[in-house]
RNA sequence: GGGCCAGUAGCUCAGUUGGUCAGAGCACACGCUUGAUAAGCGUGGGGUCGGAGGUUCAAGUCCUCCCUGGCCCA
């Protein structure tokens, strides 16, 4: 008794420091701009992916083979997005029990390039032209070679995992040779041919362009309408009259060849009577317009009174005869009228000139009905001599010329201007035309059956979203032969000799085999040295007798090939590839490409499954735009937030679709950042000092831990199955809402008591702590592939290792045993009724009658099914009040009658050490501040004892 | 102009085969805590589910049209 007074009478004991605050040198603040590049140094130094691949020597492969960006300038966040979900998919499968090796390639040769050295080749006031062809790769390979470099450093910068020191590009020897070769297998199946068709030529390039490098602008074309006099026909009141059609490319009118009518649609055949002042139509004369656009055609080319004689249906002309508006001036073929289904009545007169040279609808229609393909315009856009009183003169500036031979002919009917949109080079931004120019092509039908194929493989692959499928699909039904050849100097060159005499292709397997020996030891420069036709063609051929081809061919047939040269033996990758990840343009670009080349080559597709993504758009869900000022650069966001919150933005978007990013959205990132790292760090503190031999056995736990774990099995299975499937939409999210909701706010919560206040050797704190543990490795390994930064530091803190890291560990085996789904739903009707609680409380701390939760010790009222949940002293603990009363409800049993909460402050008093308000408090002697809990604590705990002594 | 996709609270997203589906997290407001503290907990407000028709006893959930945006093509 003496000595409790005594301990009453002295100062205060101060307890704090028998309290298991949490302590650890993982900070709150990430400061991710700082220390990335430290962590990243870290890596570099162990070397980790050496150690990585050696550790994974003899694991099932898994290879998502890199879609090669192009080495042409900064990345931009549409690069950011790829690579960091690929980075994402190949560390999950790795952590997953693969041997995920990842090659990082990129794509060098092409037209950007090339045109960016010319560019700086006319700043320095030179000649392209003049300069050796051999001078001029050059420049464009160290071009490409000074680009790689730099986004090699920015994707390493955004924490990406991959064999950078040794990637693939498609300016390697050892890939010129490969694409060569993969070349020299279509030329000698037969589905390489050299074809005579029109293309979308570039007159200031003097190149022919892919779909991919065509770009629509607005321009003005001059227009004109034209009378094609007919010479026979069936009926006789149409010989004498005139077809009227109507273009927006009068230069084309050399090149026509026939006129198009739709067989259905309604004619009209108008009698002139009256002119408008300035008209060239004349009183008198009969012509053929499509009945629907007449009104249209009567103001353009100031048609006054007439009558209309009859109409009839297109088919009616079939068989007719016309003549070219520019007969008797070198024009004196006949032009047959010939029905196409591709003529419409949306505008014009419903007729379509034709020119087989210049249009893809003429030349097909040209085909079917043996028309010549006249080659009346040069490379550069000028007529040639097949353009009688034209030759010479530039296409776009020939329409005057054009107007006025035909005033003179008589066949001028009206001419104007429009505004449409054209197609453009997206390189030079300016209008190109369609020119029939020799070039060489892939078949898509022939013996080959590179597109049934295809299709066949489509049906055979898994693709993510589905709807990815159709949309290649579509895209491969449609196409038409595959145009590979491009008069351009920076590529791989076409490696084929067209023998003269026969103007066939030589197909000898021995000369292409000495071309790729060659370009694999020299690059493909070797084509381009003096000499290589004779080298090549090899003795007994003289090199007179051959013309060497010198198109390149076309870029995306040698992006199409990187399966040849990267999933190969030599680099122990194997083909197919598990999985092909681009964003969704590529349907038409890379997996098209290498889908026809592979299947051509191989028979098969060089995936098994096809990954798209969206496109990047602002916070508005606009596109990005220099001029809008709406641009999100990767380079800032590492600047002010680091790689691991652009990653988390990347998992926690819906990829399938469009994403958006901005300065708001970028600040909800940080902040749900901020979440998991305050539950690693919580965790790491509340871990301090845990050995495996406080670990409790599952059987042992509590039936709240045991909860827990079945969150893990649960999250387990989530993640495992997002490995399978390569959809990873919606599981970061739910990792996040499980340290929010599950964890922070609420098992957290409610176990700080026991961790804080209990005996360190407390079955309950050290149940607690073995969950933990469980829960701090979980986490670790399964957020390590998006916060690639964060999850190494969360697991060093705690597992200190100079030659340690997160990245080696496999995702922790969690025993299936772990779920519960009986404890489950106990737990969620649990969950049900504290909210009740807490909202009860709420109320009465509204109106000052508590402030903290443990003021209270409320009756809980409960419907009958509900009293065997928890036990009352079990409820307090979850409802982390003081004490709870729990008594049965009035209400008839069975039905599921809400909660009641019947308020009550806590009897008693506040337990100095724990807070809990209890009546016990006070009847120690020797600590009467603190609860007996507390009391028991406090005499187990090492600093006490000593301060006691 | 055509093909494909999307449009649910300020933001990011859930909402199986139509019937408590109008939700979660973040943000916001208010309060508590001050032993996760440039943190933590609680409570609350907020959406005519892009618009208009239609099918159905019943529609974010099916059909049609329109609008907006994106990718690809013409």
């Amino acid at each position: 008794m003496t000595d409790a007074s005594d301990a009453a009478t002295a100062a205060p004991r101060d307890y704090r420091a028998t309290v298991f605050l949490p302590t650890t040198p993982f900070p709150m603040r990430g400061d991710l701009p700082k220390r990335e590049p430290q962590w990243l140094e870290r890596w570099a130094r162990l070397d980790l992916w050496a150690r990585l691949r050696a550790k994974s020597a003899g694991r099932p492969k898994f290879v998502l083979h890199d879609g090669p960006p192009y080495a042409n300038g900064h990345l931009h966040i549409g690069h950011a997005l790829n690579k960091i979900l690929k980075d994402v998919i190949n560390r999950a499968a790795q952590m997953a029990g693969f041997d995920a090796d990842y090659v990082p390639g990129w794509d060098c040769h092409g037209l950007p390039i090339e045109w960016k050295v010319e560019e700086e080749y006319r700043a320095k006031g030179r000649d392209k032209d003049a300069v050796p062809v051999l001078d001029f790769r050059a420049e464009c390979r160290a071009y490409a070679e000074h680009w790689l470099k730099v986004q090699r450093e920015e994707f390493i910068r955004l924490g990406c995992f991959g064999d950078w020191w040794r990637p693939y590009s498609t300016m390697d020897f050892a890939s010129e040779a490969a694409i060569a070769r993969e070349l020299g297998k279509f030329l000698l199946n037969g589905s390489l041919y050299r074809g005579l068709r029109p293309v979308m030529w570039s007159p200031v390039e003097k190149t022919a362009l892919a779909e991919a490098e065509i770009e629509y602008h607005d321009h003005v074309s001059p227009t004109l309408h034209a009378r094609f006099p007919i010479l026979r026909a069936g009926a006789e009141d149409l010989v004498g009259a005139s077809v009227v059609i109507w273009t927006t490319t009068p230069w084309t009118i050399p090149g026509n060849r026939a006129v198009a009518y739709g067989p259905e649609i309604d004619y009209a055949l108008v009698h002139v009577e009256g002119v408008a002042d300035g008209s060239l139509l004349r009183v008198g004369e009969r012509l053929l317009v499509a009945l629907k656009l007449l009104p249209e055609f009567e103001k353009e080319a100031g048609l006054g009174a007439h009558t209309v004689r009859r109409v009839l249906k297109g088919a009616e002309l079939a068989g007719a005869v016309a003549a070219h508006p520019l007969r008797g001036r070198g024009y004196d073929f006949d032009v047959p009228l010939l029905p196409g289904d591709f003529v419409t009545t949306e505008a014009g007169t419903g007729f379509v000139h034709i020119a087989p040279g210049h249009g893809e609808d003429d030349f097909n229609l040209g085909r079917q009905h043996g028309l010549p393909i006249p080659e009346t315009v040069n490379d550069d856009g000028t007529f040639t001599v097949q353009a009688p009183g034209f030759t010479g003169l530039h296409v776009f500036k020939a329409h005057e010329a054009i107007y006025a031979a035909m005033r003179e002919a008589g066949t001028l009917v009206a001419r104007g201007r429009l505004t449409h949109a054209y197609p453009h080079s997206w390189r030079s931004k300016k209008p190109v035309i369609f020119r029939a120019t020799p070039q060489w092509f892939i078949a898509m039908d022939d013996a080959n059956r590179i597109r049934a194929r295809a299709l066949e493989a489509i049906a055979r692959t898994r693709f993510i979203p589905e709807a990815g499928r159709n949309r290649l699909a579509s895209m491969i039904a449609a196409r038409p032969d595959w145009c590979v050849s491009r008069q351009r100097a920076w590529g791989v060159p076409i490696p084929v000799f067209v023998e003269r005499r026969s103007g066939e292709p030589l197909r000898d397997p021995a000369v292409i085999e000495r071309v790729c020996a060659a370009f694999a030891e020299e690059g493909a420069d070797a084509w381009y040295r003096p000499g290589a036709a004779g080298r090549f063609l090899g003795a007994g051929r003289d090199p007179a007798d051959y013309e060497q081809v010198t198109d390149i061919v076309d870029v995306w047939f040698e992006s199409g090939s990187t399966h040849a040269f990267v999933l190969t033996p030599e680099r122990g990758l194997p083909f197919p590839a598990d999985l092909y990840l681009e964003g969704s343009d590529q349907h038409r670009g890379w997996f098209h490409s290498s889908l026809l080349e592979s299947v051509g080559t191989r028979g098969v597709a060089p995936f098994r499954a096809v990954l798209t993504h969206g496109f990047v758009l602002d916070e508005q869900g606009r596109k990005m735009s220099k001029s809008l000022g709406n641009v999100t650069a990767p380079q800032d966001v590492m600047r002010q937030y680091g790689a691991d919150i652009l990653r988390l933005w990347v998992m926690n978007s819906d990829t399938a679709e469009d994403l958006r990013i901005g300065p708001e959205i970028l600040k909800q990132q940080a902040e749900l950042y901020r979440r998991l790292r305050n539950t690693l760090r919580w965790l790491l503190g509340n871990l301090a000092g845990f050995t495996d031999e406080e670990t409790v056995p599952y059987a042992a736990l509590p039936e709240l831990e045991r909860w827990v774990l079945h969150r893990l099995a649960e999250l387990d299975a989530r993640i495992r199955r997002a490995v399978e499937t390569h959809d990873w939409t919606g599981v970061y999210p739910e990792l996040h809402a499980f340290c929010a909701t599950d964890l922070s706010a609420f098992y957290f919560d409610i176990r700080k008591d026991s961790l804080y206040c209990d005996r360190p050797d407390s079955h309950r704190r050290r149940s607690a702590r073995t969950v933990l543990d469980a829960l701090h490795r979980c986490l670790c390994a399964w957020l390590a592939p998006v916060l690639v930064f964060t999850a190494e530091e969360a697991w060093l803190a705690r597992f200190p290792d100079e030659e340690g890291s997160v990245h080696l560990l496999d995702f922790p085996l969690v025993p299936e045993g772990w779920r519960d789904a009986a404890l489950a739903a106990k737990w969620e009707r649990i969950r049900a009724i504290r909210g009740a609680v807490t909202a009860a409380l709420e109320t009465h701390r509204r109106e000052g009658a508590i402030g903290a939760g443990l003021q209270a010790a409320p009756r809980l009222r409960l419907a009958r099914q509900d009293l065997g949940l928890l036990t009352p002293e079990e409820w307090a603990e979850v409802c982390i009040v003081s004490a709870m009363e729990v008594a049965p409800q009035d209400g008839a049993p069975g039905e599921a009658a809400p909660p009641v909460v019947e308020f009550r402050p806590a009897p008693g008093a506040k337990c100095e050490r724990c807070w809990r308000v209890l009546p016990e408090v006070g009847r120690s002697a020797a600590h009467p501040t603190l609860c007996r809990r507390c009391e028991d604590a406090v005499a187990a705990h090492p600093a006490f004892s000593r301060a006691a002594e």
